[in-house]
DNA sequence: TGTACATCAGTGAACGCGCGTTCACTGATGTAC
DNA sequence: TGTACATCAGTGAACGCGCGTTCACTGATGTAC
């Protein structure tokens, strides 16, 4: 048996890492299978060894690249799970809806970057994303603390708040105005987890 | 002088039309200029005889779309300018997050159905985006009765809200969590503009 | 320990389809007389 | 009024490029003896 066992499947992970980078930077239609294979250190041809179509791939990085994103929050959440509180929830929309987060093409939150695309995937990525976004949505819950209905709406707000605010500062030409709208949306964000 | 003088014009007013209403529903990679020409009951070859290329089409149907959908604002809002008032924002934010609205694949809102297109094509695309998201957020800014900071970034906010709550409801597959996280953005931004 | 062998990840050339674009042609229309 | 003509919007076949996919081959690796 030629190669280590997990030789493919590190060339794999390699493969699916570029992939994702290009993925959430570019959309799906502008990302060629040669592009994720060089940035990979790799050739066109190898692809098929290790995917079906171009089309799995996509399923692939953009499901690991949500369900990375949503274990990373449960982590961030979880260091004192026992006691979720409105600084929890205040400190993840400041993240969410900082400059830093605004400026990060490569690491953005798959949220802001993919839904016309998903929209258009197949079913396991429309999965995964709605799956992140219940993730997000839980993690405000617990932040709040309310009865659970005004809680439950509330968090589906600061939701579509931060990825609204992020995708239209994203797409403004103009920086300043991307700036306002960010920190309007960061600030009545805020008011909101303090009513 | 064959073929009367507006004949041409009228033409191309029907080709950009059925592109409007393909590329808001498909976005500008999948929709084929053979698309767009049947649609208008015209045949592939003719295109060029109205446009120089693929990409001045799309930029001509989106700036035609989003100047049309801001002149209707205007106009909605116009009927009594001299006294905007919380109704009148309270009525904008009750149709645009409908149900119908929601539903509305032809005529939906450009800033929820184009961000990503948009924000990879030609600079006088990206302007009438911001244009129309500017005259969203100037008429939500009248319709809030507050000092003029305050209302500036609360309607940067409420447009935030609006089209980010219907960007994540249309790309959920669950019809009914899309649903909540419309009621709730309704919810909510109604309450933002009573406080 | 060293050598022959089998496997299969990776290579790169080639294929083929879809679609944007071009082009030679057609035929409907308005004008000139 | 009728006829020949010029124009040019519209047609549809053909071109060519890009990219997803296939395929015959290579060469690196682990195993058998």
């Amino acid at each position: 048996m030629p190669y280590s066992a997990e030789h493919k499947q590190q060339t794999r992970a390699k493969i699916i890492e570029s992939a994702r980078v290009l993925f959430n930077r570019h959309g799906f239609d502008d990302v060629t299978i040669e592009m994720v294979m060089n940035s990979a250190g790799l050739t066109r041809g190898g692809f098929y060894n290790h995917f079906k179509s171009k089309e799995k791939l996509y399923g692939e990085a953009v499901s690991s690249f949500l369900m990375g994103r949503g274990a990373k929050w449960r982590a961030d959440a979880g260091v004192d799970p026992s006691r979720p509180s409105p600084q929890m929830a205040r400190h993840m929309i400041k993240s969410y809806l900082s400059t830093e987060h605004l400026g990060d093409l490569d690491g953005q939150c798959p949220l802001i970057a993919l839904p016309s695309d998903v929209a258009r995937a197949a079913p396991e990525v429309q999965s995964s994303y709605q799956e992140l976004l219940e993730a997000m949505v839980g993690l405000f819950e617990q932040g709040l603390e309310k009865n659970s209905a005004e809680a439950r709406q509330k968090a589906l707000s600061l939701a579509a708040l931060c990825v609204g605010g992020m995708i239209l500062a994203r797409t403004l030409p103009s920086s300043s105005l991307a700036e306002e709208v960010r920190a309007a949306a960061h600030l009545t964000a805020t008011e909101i987890t303090q009513h």
